[in-house]
DNA sequence: CTGACTGCAAACGTTTTGCACGGTA
DNA sequence: TACCGTGCAAAACGTTTGCAGTCAG
């Protein structure tokens, strides 16, 4: 069975062609936004409804199986959760690229200025990615 | 000549009631989102209108005078733009505190790992404060 | 005095909802 | 078969715009 088959079900989400296809971009695509995930979907299904979209991604979120990174001056877009990573996006281009990066430190540093009990460390990175600032 | 007018000045933003209070209401309070302020704002100006809110926000956006925070699964929320600072976010009661941290050892990190050239890190941390986890 | 700001109402874009139909389990 | 997902249209929501009157510089 395919891979997105299997972490729908996984997830008990029920597998529809759309939901399928959905997951398929994600995968492949990484990060995209409610738009492109539209265009994308409406050239496989020509007549998919964005409600279709929408409601697929919420449900996804509902289930912890996707989510939605929140860029500073950028529409939000999603990608399938995996380990908890960093993001780099650059300004120009708009390209986002997924980093993994030991933030025990910061979190060290953290512990000792406030009592807060941390889940989650969000970073996003903004500048220029190496092609844009040739 | 208070604080708030002095500012305004400074960012070339011409000096009225209504964005005397919106200043000096981000500085009091830390951070409020637009919801908030609109409240805040009519119990002040009773016929202030929620157009005002948005137009002045989004004119002291583009001066880089307050910046737009956007938060994992919240609302966004504005702030006094001031030295680069992370921020600390209470799932239950919605608090947020500002941190100053060292993100240079990250940093270092990153450049190993990755050819952009970074403009801003971004770190919003979500958890439970200490008076929720009590 | 002039241009910018305010408040109002309308417009706009985005997201959600309700419903009839069709597909999955 | 029973329930859930889909597509469509309408509704709801958040934000922006245009305009006439007012105010700051």
């Amino acid at each position: 069975m395919e891979n997105s088959t299997k972490l729908l079900k996984e997830f008990n989400l029920k597998v529809t062609p759309q939901r399928v296809a959905i997951v398929d971009e994600l995968y492949h695509k990484g990060h995209l936004n409610i738009d492109e995930l539209y265009a994308i979907m409406l050239s496989k299904f020509p007549s998919i409804s964005l409600a279709t979209i929408y409601k697929n991604v919420n449900s996804m979120v509902e289930k912890f199986f996707i989510s939605e990174v929140k860029i500073p001056s950028e529409k939000s877009v999603y990608e399938l959760i995996k380990e908890e990573h960093s993001h780099l996006v650059c300004e120009e281009c708009k390209k986002i690229e997924d980093i993994v990066i030991d933030t025990s430190s910061v979190l060290d540093e953290l512990k000792s200025q406030s009592k807060f009990n941390i889940k989650h460390t969000n970073v996003i990175f903004t500048g220029v990615c190496s092609e844009c600032s040739k």
